[in-house]
DNA sequence: AAAGCGGGGAT
DNA sequence: ATCCCAGCTTT
């Protein structure tokens, strides 16, 4: 297991390396708590680029714990929306929440106290923790099991909780007790940057290949061992885009399940033809008056892919009534409503005319 | 312990 | 087409 290699060693190589090698990043300048917990929340399964532009937006928005518990939900989702898993900003205002009522709007500077609140679990509470107020904890990430297993060229599955488990006993010895925060942001740089997921790690630039047991081996594509994932399923569904003249129908989606509580073109199960299009949209009590169809669409999520068909669908002019729809004018509906990137495309018919 | 939960970039 | 990303919650 982990006990081939003194794990100690590696700490001196690693913190002078990053000294000089630590990417420049907007959640590193100003690193207050309230920061390094809004930047760790988006980075969970979400890369560092993708996550720029939206983090400044959202800081801007929000800037402190405070803005966030009193966020009006819709405005919420609309500053996450495209960013995915949109649980964790719910869980994110859940817990500014309990930070304002329980902690005086400071987040704790305590792992256990971070560990109980909404939305931050081992990892999260590891790097708040450390990172915005030195506590020498570890933050065992996707990085750091990859960097790690390498280094002791460690077999076992990391996918088992029992292991995330034991590395974060390990590091929690062998870690620098007064460079928490550095060590732990290093680990995961190497594993961003260097000791890379995908494709050959660049161990000729790597601060720790003297002590790398993978490396001795050349056996560093051979980790980390994980378990696969099972397969997707396919759903087809058929989308809607329905307009008159100046406006567009959105649908929210239920607040449990897949994307929760965001808005999305009507859509239905199965692959429907354009009569069987038109005849659906009658039934909605709608007069359809022309229809375009819409090339095939495809959205991949971690575990289910779906393919959709689409029409256009131009009504006569829609009335409010009590069928439940929602009618929104086109700008509105682009700038205030939450829809989800699988509808992207969709998107661009909602003010255009054909 | 397993399943559910987004979206996108790299290979 | 496959992998995987600064993971957490619910079942």
């Amino acid at each position: 297991m982990l006990s081939e290699i003194q794990l100690e060693k590696i700490n001196e190589p690693l913190l002078s390396w990053f000294e000089t090698h630590k990417r420049v990043l907007p959640w590193r300048e100003n690193p207050t708590p309230y920061r390094v917990w809004v930047s760790e929340i988006m980075l969970q399964q979400t890369r560092v680029e993708a996550v720029k532009p939206y983090f400044e937006r959202f800081t801007k928005e929000l800037p402190n714990v405070r803005h966030l518990a009193e966020c009006d939900e819709e405005r919420l989702l609309k500053l996450w929306e495209g960013l995915g898993y949109y649980n964790r900003v719910r869980n994110m205002q859940i817990a500014a929440k309990t930070v304002m009522e329980e902690y005086q709007g400071k987040l704790p500077a305590d792992y256990e106290k971070l560990l109980t609140l909404k939305g931050i679990g081992h990892y999260t509470a590891g790097a708040i923790a450390s990172i915005a107020y030195g506590i020498p904890v570890p933050a065992v990430d996707g990085n750091v099991l990859r960097v790690i297993t390498r280094i002791t060229a460690d077999d076992t599955d990391i996918m088992k909780q029992a292991f995330r488990t034991q590395m974060e006993q390990q590091l929690k010895e062998s870690m620098p007790k007064e460079a928490a925060s550095a060590y732990n942001q290093a680990l995961m740089e190497l594993g961003a940057t260097v000791c890379v997921p995908n494709g050959e790690p660049d161990c000729d630039n790597c601060p720790v290949q003297n002590i790398c047991m993978a490396k001795k081996e050349g056996s560093q594509m051979a980790y980390p061992v994980k378990s696969k994932a099972k397969q997707r399923r396919i759903e087809k569904k058929t989308v809607f885009v329905i307009r008159d003249g100046s406006r567009v129908i959105l649908n929210k989606r239920p607040e449990k399940g897949l994307l929760a509580g965001l808005y999305e073109f009507p859509n239905v199960e199965g692959h429907l033809s354009e009569e069987e299009a038109l005849e659906y949209v009658k039934e909605m009590g709608l007069l359809p008056m022309r229809i375009q169809e819409l090339e095939e669409a495809k959205h991949i999520f971690s575990h289910i892919e779906w393919q959709m068909a689409g029409y256009v669908i131009k009504v006569a002019q829609l009335e409010e009534d009590d069928s439940g729809l929602l009618f929104l004018e086109a700008e509105d509906c682009i700038q205030n409503y939450p829809v989800p990137s699988a509808f992207e495309r969709y998107k661009k018919y909602i003010r255009k005319l054909f």
